[in-house]
DNA sequence: CTGAAAGCGCTTACAG
DNA sequence: CTGAAAGCGCTTACAG
C-alpha cells in the first residue's frame, strides 16, 4: 500500500519525529509557532528541520487545512499576448509578491495553453483545488470566468472591470481620465480630428477606452466618428497597421490616441515611411509605459504608472475580499480605478490653426 | 475535527458516490480509466460528475500517488528581467504545454520573488512537492539550484548550460554557431574591429557567448581584445549605453554583435544622435529575435528561432529524464544546442576596406 | 507541555 | 465488476 516515491532526499515528518525521538503532533506544532510548546524542544525540533532540510509537504498540508496557501494568477498565453511581448505581469508580480509573503502566500502564475478555453481551465484548476484565490486578467467584455469564480464562492479578483456579473472585485486603469486629459490637451492645441486605436478582441478596456474617448470628445463639442477607430492589434505590427488606415482616411486626423505605447514603434515606422513627421505632421499620445518606447524620436507623450504600486493594490484588493485575511486591511473596498501620469514628450508639441 | 472549508460549490468524491449509490472505489476508478469497471456504471459516473462540477482534488490525489502532475518553470522576476520584457518566457510556455498536454501534465510557472534568494526559494518549493520536475532558467556560470536539484533527486532541466555540476539536462542556445557566422559574415565584409555586448551579470549565456566570440576570431587570425567586450544591461537602455562605450573607444570598432536584439533600439538611438549611421558607418548584428526590433530603420541582420519549437524540445527533454514519461521519449537526450537562423538585414550590408 | 488518535480526499491492493 | 479498508503526510482538538 505504500505509495511509490520516497526516493526522495527530503522525508517527512515521520522521520523527523523520530529522529528527534518525540511525537509527531510536538514536532508539527513546534514548527509552526505554537505556544505550548516548550522552548528547548522548539530550538531542537527547528535545528534538526534546518539540518535535514525538512519542509512540510504541502499536499499533506493542504489536505489537513482545507487551504493551499497559494494564489493563483491566470494569463493567457496566445500568440497576441506573446508577440505583444507584454511585461505586465511580471511588472505587477513583484507588487503582489510583496503584497502576499506577509501572509507566508505563495503567487504561482497558471499559463492557459492558447488551444484551451479559458473558462474550461479555470474551472479545473479551481475545482481541483491548487489555489486559494485567484488573479484572472484580459478580462472580457462578457465574460465567463467570472460567473464561474462566482458560483465557485473562490475569492478571486479580476484586472479589468466587466459587463459580466453585478458585484466583483476588480481593478482597473484610469481610462476616463486617461482619454479625457488626453482629447483635452489635443482640443487645447487646435486638433479636432482625433483618431484612436482599440484592440480588435473582446477585451473589455478596448470598448472601455472607446467609450470615454467618445465621452470626452462630447464633452468638448466635437462629434464621435466611428471612422476614426481603428482597430489593430496592439502590438508593433498593429500601429504599422494603424498608420496605413490613418493615411487612407480622407479628412485626415491630425492627431491619434494610441492604447498601448509599443504600438508607437510601428506607427513612426509606417509614418516615416510616407514622409509625414509624428510630431510635426500628426500628434501621438500613448497609453501605459512601456520602458522600450522610451527611446522613440521623437519623444512620445504618454501615461505612465508603477506597475509594482499597481501589484500591491491588487494584492491588497485580493487579500480583502479573503475572510482569512479580511481583518488586515479594514478599508480595502471591492474596486480600484487606478490613476495614471502623464509624461509630457515631443510627439504632440505642436499647435494647428483651427481650420486645419 | 472537521476542517473550515467546506462552503465550496464543488464536493468530494463521498458526495459523488452518496448521489450515485455506489462506493468512491468505484468512482475512482471509472473517473480515472481503469477497466475492469461496468461501461454503463462508468458512463453514469462521467456524467454525473459533469454535472456536479466533480474534479478530484489535487491534494487528496498527490498525497495518495506521491505525484502532483504538475511541472514547474521557475523564473525571475527582477527588475532587469521585467524591463527587458522578454517574451522568452511567453514564448517556450505554448510549446512546452503542447509537449506536456500529452501526458496531462500542467504548467506552473514560480516567480521567485525578486529580493529572496533564488536557491533558498527554489529548496522551499521543491520540499513542499508542489511540483514533480522543474525547469529553471537564467542558469548561472555557477549555480547552486543545480546542486539542489540534483541532491534533492527531482527531475528537472535547465534553460542553458553552466560550469556547477558533471552532467544534468540543459538546453541551451547555439552560441558557437552564431559567433561564428556572425564573425565570419563580418570579416567576409572587411570588419577586424568587431565589438560584442554581454551581460553583466552571472549569466553563463554571457560568458559562453564571448568564448565563442573569441574563438571565432581567432580562427579569422583576429587577437581578441577585451576593450571590444561591453558589459552593459540587455535593454533598450543597455544598447543606448553600448553606443556610448563605442564611441568612446580610440580605434573604433566598424562592427557590434548584440547579445540581444532589443539593445539596437538604443543603439540606434545613440549611434543617431550623433551622425553615426548603422548599416553605413558601424555594421550591427543582433542575437536572438523580438518582434519589436523589426521595425527599425535600417532592419538588423539577427538569429532567429522558434521559440514555440525550443519549447516542444525542452518539455520532451525534460520527460525523457522522468523515469514515468521516459518510456515514450526513447531517444530523448539529456542534453541540446538549440540552432538559429541567420536573417539577413540592411544593418551590417556594407563593405570596407582591409585598411580602416 | 506532550502524546495518541482522528481525519482531510483520494487511489488502490485485496477480498468477494 | 464492486465494496470495504488502508494509508499517503499533515494538523489539531483532546486527554493527561
Amino acid at each position: 500500500m505504500r505509495s511509490k516515491g520516497k526516493a526522495s532526499a527530503t522525508r517527512g515528518i515521520r522521520q523527523l519525529a523520530e529522529h528527534l525521538d518525540i511525537s509527531i503532533g510536538t514536532v508539527s506544532r513546534a514548527l509552526n509557532g505554537k505556544p505550548d510548546v516548550n522552548e528547548e524542544t522548539r530550538r531542537r525540533v527547528l535545528a534538526a528541520a534546518e539540518e535535514l532540510g525538512y519542509v512540510a509537504n504541502q499536499s499533506g498540508r493542504s489536505l489537513r487545512q482545507g487551504e493551499t496557501k497559494v494564489i493563483g494568477f491566470m494569463i493567457e498565453s496566445s500568440q497576441e499576448v506573446v508577440e505583444n511581448a507584454d511585461n505586465f505581469f511580471l511588472g505587477v508580480t513583484s507588487g503582489l509578491q510583496h503584497c502576499f509573503a506577509r501572509h507566508k502566500l505563495d503567487l504561482l502564475m497558471l499559463p492557459c495553453p492558447a488551444d484551451e478555453d479559458s473558462c474550461e481551465y479555470l474551472k479545473r484548476m479551481v475545482a481541483r483545488r491548487i489555489v486559494d484565490a485567484m488573479i484572472i486578467s484580459n478580462t472580457q467584455r462578457i465574460d465567463r470566468r467570472i460567473d464561474l469564480l462566482l458560483r465557485a464562492k473562490i475569492p478571486f479578483l479580476a484586472v479589468g472591470r466587466s459587463l459580466s456579473a453585478g458585484n466583483f472585485p476588480w481593478v482597473d486603469l484610469d481610462f476616463e481620465g486617461v482619454a479625457e486629459r488626453a482629447v483635452e490637451r489635443l482640443v487645447a492645441r487646435g486638433h479636432r480630428r482625433i483618431a484612436i486605436t482599440a484592440p480588435s478582441t473582446e477585451a473589455n478596456l478596448g470598448y472601455v477606452f472607446v467609450d470615454s474617448y467618445r465621452r470626452a470628445l462630447e464633452r468638448h463639442g466635437i462629434r464621435f466618428d466611428p471612422l476614426l477607430v481603428i482597430r489593430v492589434k496592439s502590438s508593433e505590427q498593429g500601429g504599422y497597421r494603424a498608420a496605413q488606415e490613418l493615411l487612407q482616411l480622407e479628412d485626415r486626423p491630425t492627431a491619434v490616441i494610441l492604447i498601448y505605447e509599443i504600438m508607437a514603434i510601428g506607427l513612426y515606422r509606417r509614418l516615416t515611411e510616407s514622409g509625414i513627421l509624428p510630431g510635426r505632421d500628426l500628434a501621438v499620445i500613448g497609453f501605459r509605459d512601456a520602458p522600450r518606447a522610451r527611446f522613440l524620436q521623437p519623444s512620445l507623450s504618454c501615461f505612465r504608472m508603477s506597475l509594482h504600486d499597481l501589484g500591491i493594490a491588487i494584492g491588497q484588493t485580493l487579500l480583502s475580499n479573503m475572510p482569512a485575511y479580511r481583518a488586515f486591511y479594514p478599508d480595502g473596498g471591492r474596486n480600484i480605478i487606478w490613476p495614471l501620469e502623464l509624461v509630457s514628450g515631443e510627439s504632440d508639441a505642436f499647435e494647428i490653426g483651427a481650420l486645419t
